[in-house]
This record gives C-alpha cells, structure tokens and sequence, in this order.
DNA sequence: AACTTGACGAGGG
DNA sequence: CCCCTCGCCAAGT
C-alpha cells in the first residue's frame, strides 16, 4: 500500500509532527520508521524544510539529539532557543537526552528490553 | 533522462 | 569527539 496515494507525502509527515507533545521531540529516521515504505530520514528532512506552516518543526531533530540547522536561512540557535523554552534540556554541546525528551506515537513506543536499540542509538 | 543537493543515519577510522 | 563514506529518495537544473 502507498500512503502518498490519498494525502500528499509531505502531509503525512505534517500530520505526525503535528502530534508531538510540547517539550517532546522525534528524529528524522525515527518519523521515517513510523511512516514507512518509501520514506527515509533524508526524505523526512527534506519535507521539514519546507514546513513553514503550522507544524511545530522545532520539535524534529536528528538522531544525535542535536538540531541539525546548519545551513538554513533561520538564526542558527532558534530551534534549540525554541525547544529549551518548552523544557527541553540542551547540553554544552548542543545535545539533548533523546531516552529523556523523545516522543513515540501511538503504536510505536519501544518495548522494555529493545528499549533504546531500534530509535536511538 | 542524467546529475546534483540536501534540516539524515549508520558504520568505520 | 571529529571526519569521511555510503545508502537513501524527492526536487531542481
């Protein structure tokens, strides 16, 4: 089955962002898994830079937990700035604890054991 | 249709 | 911790 059938590939995307509790946050490859076929965190990326409109795009960052803003045309700390002002703890290095802030949807939180092995590294 | 570019990620040195 | 390589896939030239 296609997703990108119904809605548009980026409106899939969209539409799980837009679910991330404040103060929460999900990976580029961790949205990628939880979309499936077709999708992969470059992809994911790819859509996030386009979404100016009313999705919380601060809360995705990559699988380091840090925010990969580098070349964009945004002040380079505002995302972090954003994501501290929700309580999201941000170390000297720009990174922040994914086992601590990082948010599954619905059907895909990690079981006991796998627990970090299969979203985070 | 071929080639290049990314708000990526895992693995290796 | 940093840097490089490769795989990935949509978009723009």
């Amino acid at each position: 089955m296609n997703i990108v059938n119904d809605r548009t590939y980026r409106e899939c995307v969209y539409e799980i962002v837009r679910q991330i509790p404040v103060g929460k946050v999900m990976t580029y490859g961790q949205l990628a898994i939880v979309l499936g076929e077709g999708y992969t965190a470059r992809t994911v990326g790819y859509v996030m830079h386009g979404s100016d409109e009313d999705v919380p795009w601060q809360r995705v960052i990559n699988s380091q937990g840090k925010c990969s803003t580098g070349r964009l045309t945004i002040p380079l700390n505002l995302q972090q700035e954003l994501l501290e002002a929700e309580g999201v703890v941000f170390n000297s290095s720009g990174k922040c604890d994914l086992a601590k802030f990082q948010w599954f949807p619905d059907g895909f939180e990690p079981k006991e054991d796998e627990q970090v092995s299969l979203f985070q590294q």
